[in-house]
Formats: C-alpha cells, sequence, structure tokens
DNA sequence: CCATTTTAGATATATTCTATAATAATTATC
DNA sequence: GATAATTATTATAGAATATATCTAAAATGG
C-alpha cells in the first residue's frame, strides 16, 4: 500500500461543507498555507508575470494590443530596416508564428512587409504612420496607467532594482 | 498612403545579405536594440521566468516532474486534508485543466484522490508515500541546483529582495 | 556557369496551456 | 420535498509554443 497511513487522520481535517463567502464567515474554511512555496522563486515569477501582463492588457485595452504586438511595435520603430527573422528572433518569437502574429498586425495597418532590395527573399518590416501614431498613444497609456502602478506599488528605487535583477537573470541565467 | 516615407531610406540600411557566424564577424549584422523595451517591466519579467521554469526543468529532470506538478505536491504536503477545488484554486490553477493535472500524478502514484466522508462531492487529495519520496527529492535538486544557481547570480540578499517584490506584485497587484 | 547548400518566409501540424459551458452526483436552503 | 448551489468531470475552443517541410532566393564551391 502507496497511501500514507495518515490519510485517515488527513480526511478527519477536513472541513464540513458549508456555504462560503456568505456573511459572519465563523465557518469559512482556513486558507491554505504555501509553505516552501513562497520561497520558491520561480513560483512567484510566474503569479507576478501574469498579474503585469493582466494589468497591461486592461490599461491599453483602448487599443487592442498584447504586450507582445507592443514589444514588436516598440522594436520596429527602434530599429527600422530590419527583417522578420531578426525582429522575431530579438524577442524570442519562432519565426513561423510570427508569420500569424504580423499578418494581425498588418491587417490592422500597423506595419507592413516590404521586399528587400538586398535580398529578395526577406521582408524588411516597417512601421506604418497608423502603427507609429497608436504606438505613441500605447506607450503613453503604458507609462501613466501601468508602469505608475507599478511605481506607486514598489516605489521607483525598487522597480528599477527589479527590473535590473530580471533582466540579468534573462540575459545570464 | 499610410506606410511612412523613409521606407525607402530604411532599405538603405538594411544590411546585404552575409554568411552568419563564419569567422571574421566584420560584416555580421548589429544586434537590435531594445530600446524602451529594457524599461518595460513585464517584457524582463517574462524573459526572466522563461529561464527560471527552463533552469527548474533541467535540474529536475531526473525526476520527470513540472513547475506546475512540484507546486502542487508541495501544496499537499503542507496542506493535507484538502480537496482539489482547495488545491486548484490557490494554485490558480482552473478546476477543469486540474483534473487531467491530477490524472497524471495519480497514474504515476504521486497522490490519490480520496472521497470525503464529509462531504461526498469532493475528492481529498492525498500524498502517497511515493509521492512523498519524489517530493524529498524534488526538494533537494531545486535547492543543491536551482536555487543555487539563482543565489549565485543574485546574492542571497539581492535573491531575497527579488522574492519580496515579486510576492507582493502577485498578492497586491 | 552550374550544382549544392543555406537562408527567409510561409504552411501545416502537433502539443500544451488556458478558458468556458454543460453534466451528474451530492449537498444546502427554503 | 422542491429548488438552488457546489464538486468533480467532460467536452471543447482558443491561444501559445514547437517541429518539419516547402518555395524562392541567395551563397558557396567547383
Amino acid at each position: 500500500m502507496t497511501v500514507s497511513k495518515t490519510a485517515a487522520a488527513d480526511q478527519a481535517k477536513a472541513s464540513r461543507p458549508t456555504r462560503k463567502g456568505h456573511g459572519d464567515g465563523a465557518t469559512e474554511g482556513t486558507a491554505l498555507q504555501l509553505g516552501e512555496l513562497s520561497e520558491l522563486l520561480g513560483y512567484s515569477l510566474k503569479r507576478a508575470q501574469l498579474k503585469v501582463f493582466e494589468d497591461f492588457l486592461r490599461c491599453v485595452a483602448p487599443l487592442q494590443l498584447t504586450p507582445a504586438q507592443f514589444s514588436v511595435l516598440l522594436l520596429l520603430e527602434k530599429n527600422p530596416g530590419r527583417n522578420q527573422t531578426e525582429i522575431a528572433g530579438t524577442l524570442g518569437i519562432l519565426r513561423p508564428n510570427f508569420v500569424a502574429m504580423l499578418d494581425g498586425l498588418e491587417s490592422r495597418d500597423l506595419c507592413t512587409r516590404v521586399r528587400s532590395t538586398n535580398d529578395r527573399r526577406s521582408h524588411i518590416l516597417v512601421l506604418t504612420d497608423k502603427g507609429r501614431a497608436v504606438l505613441a498613444r500605447a506607450k503613453k497609456l503604458v507609462a501613466a496607467k501601468h508602469e505608475a502602478r507599478l511605481n506607486a506599488l514598489l516605489g521607483p528605487a525598487n522597480r528599477a532594482a527589479l527590473l535590473a535583477m530580471l533582466a540579468k537573470i534573462a540575459r545570464e541565467f
């Protein structure tokens, strides 16, 4: 038998069924203990990342941009004249998966593929004027709502320290 | 016309095709500039999380445990007598998706579902002896290889500060 | 120049993760 | 006892992620 001998004892601890979120709370189930989970960096990293992305989506919802799309537009603005492989590679996006993503951006007229004259296999990615405008508005929303909220929570110095450590992990780990 | 007037100029900057990673490097493409992307917390958060999970998988590969599976086993050990809804909810896993995950753990005899005597709708989750043993080995691998590597990269004080900030974001953001 | 190899983008496809709706069994509430 | 709510489950759909293959074009080496 592989089940713990204390299974019956475990059962005894199980609370009887009660209506939850229903007033006095005297019979509400106890919150679970995270225990060693709270010392596991990867766990908090993942939970924090989900929260941050969630907030990003809310803040930039008027422009209908995902974090990944925003990162592409930012990269195109900063690096004109680059092709799909270079942009996708820098962002850690696999080339096949980048195709549909670009289709989406291009169909919304945020960027265009331009056949390179130097190497006719490749597409230079170009921000459209609309793409530039949307990006500018997105930057303002992100700075004013999203990053501002993080700053309020952590404080500017902590936020900078956090960013530096995350970048170091992303780079060197 | 929506395409930037400088598209032709952008094209001019595109490097001619060259063999990459091929010796002298005089003609290698320049690395892309991240620009404002490196100030976006969510971006570094995501990239760091991927690296950390990747390393976790490597370190604990002999036991064939994913981060999510490890977190379930940890939580079962710390919180005996809980049912599926409570465990899944604490980890942010949706109940329907938790079913297949438990099937996997149960088929490997790492935990078992025990019908609760108090509420016969629910399954109390119980770590098996094998589950306890695997968890103990996993903890050692994680501490000795995974978290040790993070400590070496950041230093213990920074690692603690990072963890505290991530937990705060996960909790309060 | 020509044959071979390599690369860029695209397509197809598989896997995993995530999310919602609906169902059966059981329990709670009126 | 009738109605509503809850647990676990199934089915399913969508997104993210991964690999192999195809074509057109370009580079390489004779």
